[in-house]
DNA sequence: GATGAATGAGTTTTCATTCAT
DNA sequence: GATGAATGAAAACTCATTCAT
């Protein structure tokens, strides 16, 4: 493989590469923005060419066909969840705080990209079963992330005796009902503090007694939550 | 009005409205089962007027388009919510007892018909305008008993202070992820014990420290319910 | 065959065919209104019922199918001229007379059932061979009317020699133009000058030099008519 | 832009252009031929391309919809109108000459599009409002044009003072009339003949008396037609 | 690699006609 | 005789996908 004078992986492959990296993040891109608005099947592949500035030709040329422009939206999401949220606990140690800033992350990325969140719930079916068993592969690596964590406290003592997956898939489902209901909840509400009222609830039942005094600002809903936690979650002004 | 001998009313309009109500209820059970296998857009009127054992056109005598059989569908499940949570609270005067009975009426609806649950999500965005402002009349209408009680649990000092809307929408999100979620949960859940678990969760943050001991019960996740609450919500077994 | 005091005949054969002929009145009135309005393709069955005040199952008890329909509405404006211009003719002797009298009153049904004489020309093309037939066949006899007067004037060396049957076709052509170009002609024009005016330029080349005297007043295309011919052609005000 | 050696226009949008002209092209006279046969409504779309020798979605690609086939039609006749006429009278300064000259070019058109030329009486109703007012228009056009030349010969002298607008129509009625009536008038009739006799019947009342002997020629509807006139005139053989 | 014209299967919807009541 | 609910064939139109340029 050659290399240029700065390290990159140049020649012929390199440049095909790159450029089929390009053309697919144009293409999921005008994907999420057409699909966001009008749905899945209400995109036509056409209008999406033409969102994305490219021929539909050209579609056809880095995805199969229109379901797996669907696949690669999803994937585009859950990848960005599966990236944030571990990234938001690195240099964390203890599992609460770990699982707090976690569950914000996650939160951050669904308000970021409403839209998208919404689309695993509304396009979902749409995929063949393979596809559907990435999706929810992804899915549950995420959620994974976070059952881990209160698995972790469980171990310590922080955390009561609880079903720790379905704890993980409250927080998710909680996350998620940002993009769900922010009809109903985002007109005068804000991320941070929906967050912060999100994590108490959770975490009320399940801190150990011992533990609450420790973590008693996560018990808080509208207080303000602790340096390391906020500085990840706190994404939208 | 013609009546017959027991009271029922008879005559051609009569005879009319009761065809009219059993066509749309074949219509709509019909399209409720196929849209939950291939969702509104693959679901064709062909296919339902087949699966509904009649004609398309007469389909369309009873439906003006496609879209309002959707609306129907939904509709139709809203309407079943809408029915069964004060039901389920009739004759209970505690805010907090009635909050649990209509939560887990709630969830009772929901697990009885999972599919139909889901497709309030993966559908709403193909409806017009003004149906999905029904729609979302009919749930806000529905969480709004949810919001009631946990107002009036407020006024009596039973719960400490809250958003009552936000936790509203939490409870009727956590009704409806027994169905968003069931490939997840309820492989081996109960909806009984999901409900209870899910129940305590929400009160544990909201039960002032002098309620705690009295609602004790449903702060138990895995323990039996006050046999008042459990009558109406346990549904499947 | 009974009879009652008056001598209408009675029994069931004639109730019989009295309701035939007063439905098919209903029907073919309520479809010259639709067809005017929306065309033959455009009108629905059941929107003629609706019309008409009956059923559709009483349309199809009298009348065999659409095109059926669509045939006696026709057969219904050409019979009006079949049966006006011979009537307007009555009691004339003179051929230019006849003529004069027999085109005025053609103008003047025409000019009573505008969006009926258009039908002929928009609808016919519907119609089966045979029904063809026989519409064409009712046009040629009006028109043949016309044509006889035309030949008389020839014989009696009123008219000077002429291709009679082309200028038949004229006179009918001018008649139907009064509903065809109405859009046209109508706005500041009446049918009484528009009558003259056309009957003048006809005439115009066909009264031999020795009549021209005679029959001056009808060369006069604003001039009053000679009461004969006006009586009957004079319709609307 | 740029020119190929012979100075034709060449490039992707040149292209683009020709093929779009050469695919209405195609489906015009497909069109023309099918709604002369079967009418506007009982021609199918898909009818249509089969024999265009195309696919529906082709037609689709060139034609917004089944309205503006019909529109293009239409249109497609009425401009040949509008361009034969005025070019028929090119080169000729005598008022009456160039009327007869349009006249009868007007006359030649329909002779050779006679199906198309009933069509706009058959099927103008099917058309939306907009599109009604520019076939509309179109034929106010034509007429204007032997409007124009009716005005010009009162303003010389040659013709009597007259109700200019409603011979303009008579005279494009009179060539319509020639499809319109064809199945009466074609059969031993030639269109130089009709023509001759049509327009000496309208000139008959119309020249001043000083006027008749030079263009006696006109009102001899059997005679020969000066020669400038019959140039352009006599198209049909 | 990129383009976009062409395809035609598949969708929603209408409506003439029948026939049990 | 009168009704109108039921039927299903047929129509207009869309759009994922291909492939010659």
């Amino acid at each position: 493989m050659e290399r240029d004078a700065t390290g990159m992986t140049v020649g012929p492959e390199a440049i095909r590469a790159a450029r089929t990296s390009w053309r697919r993040r144009q293409i999921v891109d005008a994907a999420t923005r057409l699909m966001g608005e009008q749905g899945y099947h209400d995109m036509s592949v056409s209008a999406l060419a033409r969102e994305a500035g490219i021929s539909v030709g050209t579609v056809y040329q880095y995805l199969d066909n229109k379901e797996s422009i669907l696949l690669a939206v999803l994937e585009d999401v859950l990848d960005t969840y599966a990236a944030e949220v571990p990234a938001a606990m690195v240099g964390l140690v203890d599992p609460v705080e770990r699982l707090a800033a976690g569950f914000l992350a996650y939160l951050d990325v669904v308000d970021g990209r409403r839209a998208a969140a919404v689309l695993a719930y509304r396009e979902s079916h749409s995929l063949s079963r393979e596809a559907l068993q990435r999706v929810i592969a992804l899915e549950v690596a995420t959620t994974g992330l976070l059952v881990a964590e209160l698995r972790a406290g469980s171990a310590t003592g922080a955390l009561r005796a609880h079903d720790a997956e379905l704890v993980g898939w409250n927080l998710t489902m909680l996350a998620h009902m940002w993009a769900l209901k922010h009809r109903h909840l985002g007109a005068y509400r804000d991320v941070g503090v929906y967050g912060r009222a999100q994590l108490s609830t959770v975490l009320c039942g399940l801190l150990a007694d011992a533990a609450r005094e420790r973590y008693g600002s996560f018990l808080e809903p509208t207080g303000a939550l602790p340096a390391q936690a906020a500085r990840r979650g706190g994404g939208s002004p």
